[in-house]
DNA sequence: ACCTGAACACCGTTCAAGT
DNA sequence: ACCTGAACACCGTTCAAGT
């Protein structure tokens, strides 16, 4: 006898990472998850074959969301760079997981598909993939640091990105 | 009746590395770290507040080791750059545990001494903040997405850090 | 002073039993 | 077909009792 479906992949997911927003990945419990979806934990694994397997759903999820940000952006290196840094500030948690995790190849590439075509713009087809890593390396690297608080030495933080960002354009342009 | 001590917290730190290193931070365990030191677990706690603290101290570690890498490193950035990424292959995982956690800025201002010390060379007191966290960020990007196989599409990824490195230094040369 | 076994709370996961 | 309570293994942590 059928019973009514009481959940949802996409809505275990979400919950999923509204927990990671709001403490990490520590507080995504399989416990916490099924209470926010109104369900009890043994349930979840109907939908997702354990916790692992949930959080990278999650980071699928997470760089899903970073590629339309990406992808709506104006499609320069700058508007790219301050788009990136925006999803960081506004996703802290959801950004560093990625990075922790080992996010799934296909979302990643389809999230930096516009950084590449900024780069083929910039300093044409043949330098493009080295050109895309120095930029998205150096944002990444950037971006991981202000949110660990590598930075809180002193010095302004937002004139460091912009100064990185025109010194990265002066390079690209002269190969 | 006091009892000879039958570990030090140097032990305790030394094991958790360890762990740490052969299978990331799950692997650290308070019952694992205990067994590796010969020991029950509820002794660690005499030393040691808790499995956080621990770990902290385990980052810690790390980062007095990459101070020690960097400072016996020819003292340019190139030669710092290669240092970092050696230390980043020679332990995987502890690398990128240090920027998943948030490292004591202590630590962490000793060891990126040197990298400051490069860029006032390149470019002079008043932009060698600046330069330094360009060069940090870009290398310290880098390397996270080298370790988390984000660069598993293709092209060589030694050519690619040596590309960065040298557009990097191009930049630099111009202000 | 350090170490231990016992105990507790909590978590991930499995599974037989319910609808 | 999905959901649940019960159960199990495992982990972090506390604490009274040992030396």
């Amino acid at each position: 006898m059928p019973t009514p479906d009481r959940t949802s992949l996409a809505a275990i997911v979400t919950a999923g990472r509204e927990l990671l927003e709001r403490g990490g990945p520590a507080k995504v419990s399989m416990q916490a998850v099924a209470d926010r979806v109104g369900v009890r934990a043994p349930s979840l694994y109907k939908r997702v074959r354990d916790r692992e397997a949930l959080l990278q759903l999650i980071a699928e999820d997470i760089v899903d969301d970073l590629g339309t940000v990406l992808a709506a952006s104006d499609g320069t290196l700058t508007g790219l760079a301050h788009a990136y840094r925006t999803f960081a500030h506004t996703h802290p948690e959801g950004f560093r997981y990625l990075y922790a995790s080992s996010p799934d190849l296909a979302h990643l590439q389809r999230a930096s598909e516009p950084v590449l075509q900024a780069a083929r713009a910039a300093v044409g087809e043949e330098r493009a993939l080295d050109a895309a890593r120095l930029v998205t390396a150096w944002a990444t690297g950037f971006l991981s640091m202000e949110l660990a608080g590598a930075f809180r030495l002193g010095g302004d933080v937002d004139g460091a990105f912009e100064y990185g960002l025109a010194q990265l354009q002066v390079a690209l342009r002269q190969s």
